[in-house]
Formats: structure tokens, sequence, C-alpha cells
DNA sequence: GTAACATTTTGATTTCGATCAAACGTCCTC
DNA sequence: GAGGACGTTTGATCGAAATCAAAATGTTAC
């Protein structure tokens, strides 16, 4: 129910220095951010951090995938984004001590490297390799939210399907293969849409020669996909 | 037609230190910042880069709006920011070299502060106060367009019209008065609307007590706006 | 294996905003 | 002030996706 809070061991350790957050830095550099790094995990459903709590921590996803989403007066939910293995969220807390701006849950059992903002925050302004980790991390997370923003006004459901599949196909590939990394609904929350279009979506590219059975995506031709 | 590129005069150099980007930098810093800047003017609609381009440059707005939109397959065009004087944009370009992923237009005349993003990529990795200013700025931007793609999905849009109001008004004050900074076809874009959209809204908000004549906006109850 | 539950799909309807078309205003030029 | 050009509003229609409801499929626990 509540999340467990441990200390980094050494499978987390490996993780963490492969994601594009911390990859590039020296052991050096390396030691001092995670010194003050604790993996925590969540269970299915559970709240990370609330929009408008004081943002205390930030965090690197290890396993799973994470929620980020809005409430609007009347208490309907919207996704604004979808953090998988690797990625990193809530980091402008370092910045500017304001609230959380949204609220986080785990999508599924997730464990996470949970940061301290305030320490984080001080390691930057002294360490040039650290500052360099996150700028590229808030510049990537950017230009995702912007990405977002240009699918969301330039796209109907079905092109916004067909480019998340095209996503997850090997370039060159004639046809493909891949299984969806999280449940349908949560995709569905990523692309801005109620579960009922992204199914309908999936039914109207069937035309487009995509079969889905469960999880698992199947694309006879993804140039014929990429042309609608 | 073609944009004139000047070196940077003094009233414009007063301009970019108040910029959230380098009001905090030591003279030292500054100076370092604003030794490649070049100042370069545009008519309205004159195009200031194109998605695709090499990211040479990055931009901070000095006067004037600008306007980033994408294209989908059609030539339909999408705003997905607006930029205003004291905004930086296209900074991404310093962390990862890829093209551009967005066009930006004058929305009218606009005067910019024209930063050279391979040089200022060095100047990043070397000096701490300058990488701090970029995370501030970057961090700045990001929480803006994850508050767009929130506002495009939880809000109609008399919602996001009267969001934006709110934004511009004085927050104790009862009654407001205030002038919008530009174009309401720009206003639109910049909130995912067609411009009859946004007009529409307009005439909704008649309800709440909005009234409109031309760029000024008179709210009677600002309160009474907020709850809707 | 079956029951209980959660997730996804399908169907019917409604709503919001886009689009097309035309009228209206305003600003600028000549 | 007449004439345009452009921006905005208004009207009518259309289309995409949300919503509500129910069926179907999948998953989990026992």
């Amino acid at each position: 129910m509540v999340n467990k809070i441990l200390k980094l061991n050494s499978r987390d350790r490996d993780i963490l220095a492969s994601t594009s957050l911390l990859k590039d830095l020296s052991p050096t550099a390396f030691n001092k951010v995670v010194d003050d790094v604790a993996v925590s995990s969540y269970e299915a459903k559970d709240l990370i951090f609330r929009e408008g709590d004081a943002p205390e921590y930030f965090y690197t996803v290890l396993t799973g995938f994470v929620r980020a989403y809005r409430l609007n007066r009347e208490g309907r939910e919207a996704d604004i984004a979808v953090y998988g293995p690797g990625d990193t969220f809530a980091e402008t807390g370092i910045f500017n001590n304001t609230a959380y701006d949204f609220n986080a849950q785990a999508a599924e059992a997730v464990t996470l490297a949970r940061f301290e903002t305030a320490s984080v925050a001080k390691l930057v302004t002294s360490n040039p390799e650290v500052a360099m980790a996150l700028m590229m991390t808030l510049s990537s997370n950017l230009k995702n939210a912007l990405e977002c923003v240009a699918d969301d006004r330039l796209h109907t459901a079905p092109q916004r399907v067909a480019n998340f599949i095209l996503k997850n196909c090997p370039d060159a590939a004639e046809s493909a293969r891949f299984r969806l990394p999280f449940q349908k609904s949560l995709l569905a929350g990523k692309l801005g849409l109620a579960p009922e279009a992204l199914s309908r979506a999936f039914s109207s590219l069937k035309a487009a020669g995509v079969s889905v059975r469960g999880r698992v995506i199947e694309i006879k031709d993804v140039n014929a996909l990429r042309r609608f």
C-alpha cells in the first residue's frame, strides 16, 4: 500500500547509470548525484505525488510506467504525459520551488529513483556535468511536450495512433510486430483519447494493414501505414 | 523583406538584460553571452526559421510576438506556442543538434536577439551561471508546454478563453480591463482554436460579464469569471 | 474450471468545434 | 471620402470524438 523506500542496490544503480539523465556523468559526478537517491516502489494506481504538493522530490523511472495527469474543476482527469523506464519527471521543481503542477500516479507496479530536489539544486550550481545532464533532460521533455501539443492539434485519433505505432517500428522494416508496453487505456490517455476512441482508431487502421490481438500489434506494410 | 541583422545597441542591451534568461547573470557572464548576439528584425508574416532547418540560432524576443507552428501533411497549420517580449525559443537546439521541430514566424513586426547555438553551447559547459539561466528558461518553457496540453485536454473553448483573460487580470481586482497584446487570430491559434471559435467563445462569456470592444476586454466581476 | 472482476469493444447519441460562406468593421492608402 | 485589404463576427452545416450503455473479452483468485 504505502510505498517502500529503500537504498539503491547495485542492480538499480546499473539501471540508473544507463538513463539519459546520468549516463554521461563521470564516476565522481555520478556518485555525488546518487548519494541522496532512494528507490521507491509503488503498486498500480498508487499516487506518487499530488498537484499542489511541495516539490520535495523528482524521479527517474526504473521500471514500469507513470501517468502524469491533471484534473478540471469537475474532477475529470486528463493525462499530460506518460513516463517510462529511463524517463525523468518533475525535475522543474529544481528551478522554481513552486508546487507540482500535475498529479503523478503509478500506472502499474513501478520502481522509481527518487532524487531530493533541494540537494540536486545545490549540486547543479557547483557541478557543470550535472547541470548539463539536467539540461538534456529538460530539453528532451520540452521537445516531447511540444510534440504532444502539435500532435493533438494537427492529427485525428487514427493518425495519432498510427504515429505511435510507427515510432515503435524499426525504421527500415517492411512489416513489423510489437507488443504494447502498457495497457490500452494508458495509451489512450497518452494520446489524449477516450479508451473507446482508441479502440475505434485501431479498428479504422485495419484498412491500413494493422491488426491487433491483445497487446500485440502487427503491421503488414510499414510504409503503407506511413501514408495513412 | 529580408530581415536586417544588426549589432546590439544599448537599448536592446537593456531589454536583454531584463529578460528572465539573462537578468541574473553577472556582468562578466552577461557580456560573454551577449558577445555573439545579433539583433534581427522581421516584418509581419516573415519566416524566422523553418521546421527541418539546422538549428544555427536560438532567439529571445525583444519586441513583438512570434508564432511557433507545425504543419500536417495536408499543409494545415497549428500553432504550438506564442512567444512575446522576454521569451526565449528554440533553445533546445543547444543540447541536441537535430533540426528545428517547428516553424517560427513573426506574427507582427518583431525584433529578436539572435544567439548562436554553437557558441552558447560551448559557454554552457564552462559557465555555470549561463547553464543555470538556460535551465530556468527550459524549465519555464516546459511548464508552459505541459500547461498547454492540460488546457487543451481539460477545457472547452470558453474555459480556455476565460483562463487566458484571468491570467491577464490583477489577482485581487474586483473588475478589470485590459488590452489584448496581439490580434485575436493569434490568440485563437495560441489557444488551439479557429478564429471563429474564439469569437463565439467571447460571446458566450458575455453571460459571465465579459465585454469585448476591439482589442479591449472588460471584466465586470473577476471572481464570477473564475467560476465559469 | 469457475466465479468475480477489470479491460476492451461495440453501438447509439450528443456535443463541441471545424469548416464553409457571407456579412460586417476597421484600418490604410490613395 | 472612396476603395480595398484584412480581420472579425455571424450563420449554417458537418465531422470527430466524448459520453453513456451494454456486450464481449481477458485476467485473477479461489
